[in-house]
DNA sequence: GACATAACAGACTAGACGATCAATAAAACG
DNA sequence: CGTTTTATTGATCGTCTAGTCTGTTATGTC
C-alpha cells in the first residue's frame, strides 16, 4: 500500500530530544535552527510531521507529563509502606534532579511562558497538576489504610499542598537554590501532612 | 554645570511600565518595539539610559522585588495579631492578584527563563526569596511572642516552606488554576505551621 | 524499468530581532 | 548669540526568526 523514501528519524526519539531542549531553555528561547540540529532532523521533515514548532512543543509537553507522572509513580512506591515512600519521594525531589537532567520542570516553565494566553497549553498544565495530586492523594489514602496516618487527614487538601510543594521545589532548584534549603522544605511538608485533618 | 535637552520621560515611570510588560510576557517574549511603545520611549533613549534590553530588565527585577516585599510587609501587618496577619496574608495570596494586575510572579518567571545560566539574575532571584523567608520568619517569631504559636516552631524551616507555598500559588495562578484550589493549599499551609516544631 | 509516494536537503521569503549611527532639537552656560 | 551638552528622531545595520518552496533521493508497487 504505502511507499516512498523511509524516514531517517524516529518520531519518539525526536520528541525525547526536543523535550530535553525545551526543558532547558523554554519555548521562546529555543530557536528552530538550534532545535533542528539538536534533534538531528531536517527542517522540512519537522513541518511534515508536526506542522509547526508549536506542534512539536505540544508533543513534548505530552511526553514530559507522562514521563514525569511515571516517575512520580515510581517514587511513590519505593518502599513497602506507602507513607515511607511518600516521604522518600519528597526528599528525593528536594535532593535535585538526577545527573544530566535539567533543573526545573517543563510544565512549570510552560505555565509561566504561556499563562492564560494559550488555553490548550493551560489545560495540559492543569491536567498534569491534577494528575500529580490524584497520585499523591492515592498515596495518602494508602498511608491511612496502612495505619501511618490518621483517618481524618484531609486527602484532597493535603495532596494539593504537596503538589504545590513539589512545584515550588522545582522552581527554586531551577534558580540554583541549595539542596539543604529544599530539604528543609520537604521536611516541613512531611511534618505538616498529619495535621491537615478534617472533622 | 550640566546642560542639554531635558528628558521627556521619567526613569521610574519607565521602569514601572516596563515591569508590567515583562511581568505579563517574560523577557524573551517581549520584543523591543513593543516594549518601547508600551513605555512610550524612544529607542535610542533606552540605550542611553539602560545600556541594553537586559539593563532595563535588571532594573525591573530590582523594582519588582522591592515592591513585592513592601506588599508582603503590608499583608503581614493587617491585623494586630501577627499570627492572624500571617494567615490572612496566605489567604490573600490564594485569592489571586488585585484587578488589573498580572497573574504570576516576575521573579518566578525570571527563575524559569534564566535558571542557572545568568548568575546575576540568579542571585537577585535567590535574594528575593531569602528576603521573603526572612520577613515571614519574623512574623512567625512575633506569632510565638504573641502566644499564637508554640515556642518550639522551627522558624527557619517553616518560613521557607511558606515562601515555597506562596511561590507555588503564583505559578498555578498564572496557569489559571481556580482560586478555591489555592484556598485549600493556603489552608493546608496554615494548619501545617504549628506542627513544625523542633526539639 | 516506469510510476507513485514520501522524505530529505538546501535555498529562500518576509518580517522581527537587538543594537547602532548620524542628524536634529532643546535646554544651560558663557 | 554661540557653544556645549544632552535627548530625540528615524534610518539602518547585520542577524536571526518561523515558515515555505523546489528539486532531489529513496523506497514500494506495478
Amino acid at each position: 500500500m504505502s511507499a516512498g523514501r523511509p524516514r531517517s528519524f524516529e518520531e519518539q526519539e525526536v520528541i525525547v530530544r526536543a523535550t530535553d531542549l525545551f526543558w532547558r531553555q523554554g519555548y521562546e528561547a529555543t530557536g528552530l535552527t538550534q532545535l533542528l540540529q539538536h534533534i538531528n532532523m531536517a527542517r522540512q521533515s519537522l513541518y511534515n510531521v508536526f506542522g509547526e514548532k508549536r506542534g512539536l512543543y505540544l508533543k513534548c509537553l505530552e511526553y514530559y507529563s507522562q514521563m514525569d507522572l511515571e516517575r512520580l509513580d515510581q517514587r511513590l512506591s519505593t518502599s513497602q509502606s506507602a507513607y515511607d515512600s511518600l516521604c522518600d519521594c519528597l526528599l528525593t525531589f528536594a535532593a535535585g534532579p538526577p545527573a544530566g537532567e535539567p533543573a526545573g520542570c517543563l510544565i512549570v516553565h510552560a505555565a509561566c511562558e504561556f499563562g492564560r494566553s494559550d488555553s490548550e497549553i493551560g489545560s495540559m498544565v492543569q491536567n498534569h497538576w491534577n494528575a500529580m495530586s490524584a497520585r499523591i492523594g492515592r498515596s495518602l489514602e494508602n498511608s491511612i489504610a496502612g495505619g501511618d496516618l490518621p483517618a481524618g487527614v484531609n486527602v484532597l487538601q493535603t495532596s494539593r499542598a504537596l503538589t504545590h510543594t513539589i512545584t515550588a521545589i522545582c522552581v527554586m532548584q531551577r534558580a540554583g537554590v541549595p539542596a539543604d534549603e529544599m530539604h528543609q522544605v520537604a521536611n516541613a511538608a512531611i511534618e505538616g501532612i498529619a495535621v491537615n485533618t478534617s472533622f
